[in-house]
RNA sequence: CGGGGUAUAGCGCAGUUGGUAGCGCGCCACGUUCGGGACGUGGAGGUCGCAAGUUCGAAUCUUGUUGCCCCGACCA
């Protein structure tokens, strides 16, 4: 058991506070790896909530899963100039293929006989390895489109790593879709964002903005990235997810062509579209309280939790009776719930423990309520307490579960909106960045100016955003002409 | 790769002028407890990061070395 007291404030050092509650809530650990991360079953009980609902998502839109090679040949990589550029820094490279006994008796040895001709990158993402597959798969329009999702891990040899947010190992799901026209691949990768929000919002109560990167930030080998940024509580931004579309640029790198109708070869059209165990770090940093982690109850492993309180083996057995028809009645709802009577912890240590792990509800029954039929129900969200009767408690749980949801998707929504300014100058941008949050500016549109504004105030444009004002003005560092505004923020 | 820390029990730490290892939490056993993080009694657990050196004697002093953490550069 975890040492459960003393979790820092989130005021006083926020970084530090996430990494706390990460290890104390059970979610995952550092690993003896460097820069990998262990996730622990608590944690990967929310990570396979998230998975489950993002897998049947991809399949009501069409999408099927397949599974690629963890290992790319170098030379697949540098297919694409700008994909190699943008991931060669932080690739993990297999040279050998064997090992032998050291000459000193002591341990293993890599074996230099056992060079690889060619080195094999272990994957940082798997655009190349998949399109050189494509390839063999598409002759013809009727081969497409091709809809396919992978769940997979990959690498990315990071210099710094956290918890969730960026580790060198990552688990996602990655989708790489080919299409026969521009329009077509277009819009899968605006429906895939949609996917994203959508899930973000309806189950990680997380409110997020969907707009496009700028060309500096998309991603290596795009030629649009559309992205989810959510807003973390201590006034950072978080990339959520991101989908792209990869026009003709990697058909082109590895030859896939089709022939369609009027008996013309083309070059394929292509997205691809992705979401991380990051996702973990943004479900905690978006909710979380003093207490401990709050979670949405439509990703909680465990939604219900039911404490005993109890004088002796007897007024338990009660108890245990009595609850027996509660727990079954909601399980039969489809309702995760756990009753925890393990007689080695005291109830003041199971709601502290519980309240830390973020579960929804909790449900107390002691003497007093086994003579009343009444029963305490706590709400984790906002730490209230009230004492019911025992009937139609079932219905009421269930209620309550949805309006948990709806509000701490509330919550974080009105402290987003509150986030957002406008802002028209620089030295106002520059004094409203150290607030945190989301700065909404005009911007002359060249690379030049967005380093500049980096390099200055550690702020980058999370994106153009797709559902805000886009009235014409002036960029607020050069006083050129702005096509419109951009939304500017600190970021993860 | 730069700058700053740190390394002693599972975790968090103390250890004075060099004298042979300690505290809290956790763990195990038994008992009493149980409406917001219980208590008592007993117990298990450490070649003090590693390697040399100084010394009668090193967790402590010297040199080297390695790991980890924080701050930057890089990024989902």
């Amino acid at each position: 058991m975890a040492e459960l007291k003393n979790l820092t404030k989130r005021g006083e050092n926020y970084s530090q506070w996430y990494n706390e509650l990460v290890v104390k809530a059970d979610l995952a650990e550092q690993s003896a790896v460097r820069g990998c991360m262990v996730i622990k079953p608590y944690g990967y009980a929310i990570w396979e909530k998230m998975q489950r609902q993002l897998d049947d998502m991809f399949k009501e839109t069409g999408h099927v899963n397949a599974y690629f090679p963890l290992l790319i040949p170098k030379s697949f990589l540098s297919k694409e100039a700008e994909h190699v550029e943008g991931f060669a820094k932080e690739c993990a490279v297999v040279t050998h293929y064997r090992l032998k006994n050291s000459d000193n008796g002591q341990g293993v040895t890599v074996d230099p006989a056992a060079r690889l001709e060619e080195e094999l990158i272990i994957r940082p993402t798997s655009e190349t390895i998949i399109w050189n597959t494509y390839k063999n798969w598409i002759q013809s329009y009727r081969d497409l489109p091709i809809l396919c999702n992978q769940w997979a891990n990959v690498m990315r040899w990071e210099m710094r790593t956290r918890l969730f947010l960026r580790t060198a190992e990552f688990l996602w799901q990655e989708g790489h879709t080919a299409h026969a026209t521009k329009e077509e691949a277009e819009e899968e990768a605006v429906k895939m964002l949609n996917v994203y929000s959508t899930f973000a919002e309806k189950y990680m109560a997380m409110p997020v903005i969907k707009g496009v990167k700028s060309e500096s930030e998309k991603f290596a080998g795009a030629v649009n990235t559309y992205t989810i940024e959510a807003l973390m509580q201590d006034g950072k931004a978080l990339q959520s997810g991101t989908s792209h579309f990869l026009g003709q640029n990697f058909a082109k790198a590895f030859d896939v062509q089709f022939l369609d109708r009027d008996n013309s070869l083309s070059y394929v059209w292509a997205t691809s579209w992705g979401v991380s165990t990051r996702l973990m770090g943004a479900l905690i940093m978006s909710h979380s309280d003093d207490n401990g982690l709050v979670l949405p109850p439509k990703l909680a492993p465990i939604q219900v939790v039911i404490v005993p309180i109890y004088r002796g083996e007897e007024q338990l057995a009660q108890i245990d009776e009595k609850v027996a028809g509660i727990v079954s009645a909601l399980k039969a709802k489809g309702i995760s719930v756990k009753y925890d009577n393990a007689d080695n912890k005291r109830p003041g240590f199971k709601f502290a423990d519980y309240e830390l792990k973020g579960v929804p509800v909790r449900l107390v029954m002691g003497g007093r309520d086994l003579e009343n039929n009444t029963i305490e129900v706590m709400r984790r969200d906002t730490l209230e307490k009230e004492t019911r009767t025992c009937d139609g408690i079932v219905e009421y749980v269930e209620q309550l579960l949805e309006d948990i949801q709806n509000n701490i998707f509330e919550k974080a929504r009105k402290f987003r909106d509150a986030s957002i300014r406008e802002v028209d100058t620089y030295a106002e941008f520059k004094e409203e960045i150290e607030k945190g949050g989301f700065i909404y500016a005009h911007w002359d549109g060249t690379a030049e100016t967005e380093a500049l504004i980096k390099e200055e105030t550690k702020a980058t444009i999370r994106c153009i955003p797709e559902d805000m004002d886009a009235t014409p003005g002036v960029c607020m560092v050069t006083g050129k002409p702005s096509a419109r505004r951009v939304l500017f923020a600190r970021s993860y």
